[in-house]
DNA sequence: CACAAATGATACTGCATAGTATCATTTGGT
DNA sequence: ACCAAATGATACTATGCAGTATCATTTGTG
């Protein structure tokens, strides 16, 4: 909290009469930090393209997103103080992935309706499936062995190959 | 430290004795968590039955793992500390989490000479990707609320639907 | 200006815990 | 039985840091 206080410019003092306490403080940057690459994610996912386009950009965006200084960060922290910060997880999961998934889920609704997606697919299902290979590569290795962010050609990669398993998995029959 | 000496039943001499200093302890508990684990999912790959039924089997077990007291724990320090403890991120990535890869890799390399998987494939990447399927529903849940395990109504449900997403995509043309 | 409220600077308390040091006790081999 | 090595018990040091208390200074408003 010392620390925070001097590189905001502030003191101890006034940073308490905001936040009462660390928890407090860290809550309310998470939620905007969740807010703000939340609503960048959101605007990602135009609706005047073909499938594979549309995807693929939403996909480039949501790793940059999640690969973020901001985002990475706090993921950690989510990830360790899952019990620890009452809340945290929970805003975490609701304000950040869930709403990811509920855009998506939606976009492919609408797909459905247009028979641009199998009809049979349950939509929530689909979208968690879509964010999840988008994930499943260098992603995963980013994570874990907290190294540089991927470059843009091994995301471009990751991305593409995860469109390609979607659109085989939920293209129209 | 004095509590794990204290839990073991010995003392703080003994435990410094065996290992020098928390990081190396640390590390030491982890290697035998991720052998222990890697080598219970490898031989949950069994295959002399259908690809369903195997992809089934394997997925489950590998929820399970996962969403383990002991792995769940790890993975969140790992997950934290990816700085801190140096080679603790890769110990993961590698002996954990990429042998998983190889393992299923393998698997499809061989499904593949059969034709029972497109011949088109990356079997590194239908690895990556069905695993991720797997991690796409309850376990991120599970993950970022600390919330009780989910049951086993909840983890056959979302390997079924990672096993068929993944056959509709990766399936003989 | 005057006064109150907000802000700043900083010292202090309390707690958790890794690592060290010291001395006592047990164990195993000869 | 004896000695050396391993193990045990425990006190001590040092550090980091959240939270509190105290007093000084600035700022906004009638």
């Amino acid at each position: 909290m010392s620390a925070i206080a001097a590189r905001a410019g502030g003191s101890k003092t006034t940073l308490w009469s905001y936040f009462h306490g660390k928890p407090a403080l860290f809550m309310a940057v998470a939620e905007d930090l969740i807010d703000e690459y939340g609503a960048r994610i959101e605007i990602a996912l135009v609706r005047d393209r073909p499938l594979e386009e549309a995807l693929g950009e939403f996909g480039r965006h949501l790793l940059a997103a999640l690969m973020s200084e901001p985002i990475t960060a706090l993921r950690r922290i989510v990830t360790a103080e899952a019990h620890g910060i009452a809340g945290l997880g929970a805003a975490f999961h609701e304000q950040g992935m869930a709403r990811g998934w509920r855009i998506v889920a939606q976009y492919f609704a609408d797909l459905q309706q247009l028979g641009r997606i199998r009809s049979d697919a349950d939509c929530m299902r689909a979208a968690q499936h879509f964010i999840a290979l988008c994930q499943s590569g260098c992603y995963q290795e980013f994570m874990a062995k907290g190294t540089r962010k991927p470059n843009a050609q091994m995301i471009a990669e990751d991305v593409e190959a995860a469109v390609n398993t979607f659109c085989a998995a939920y293209g129209p029959n």
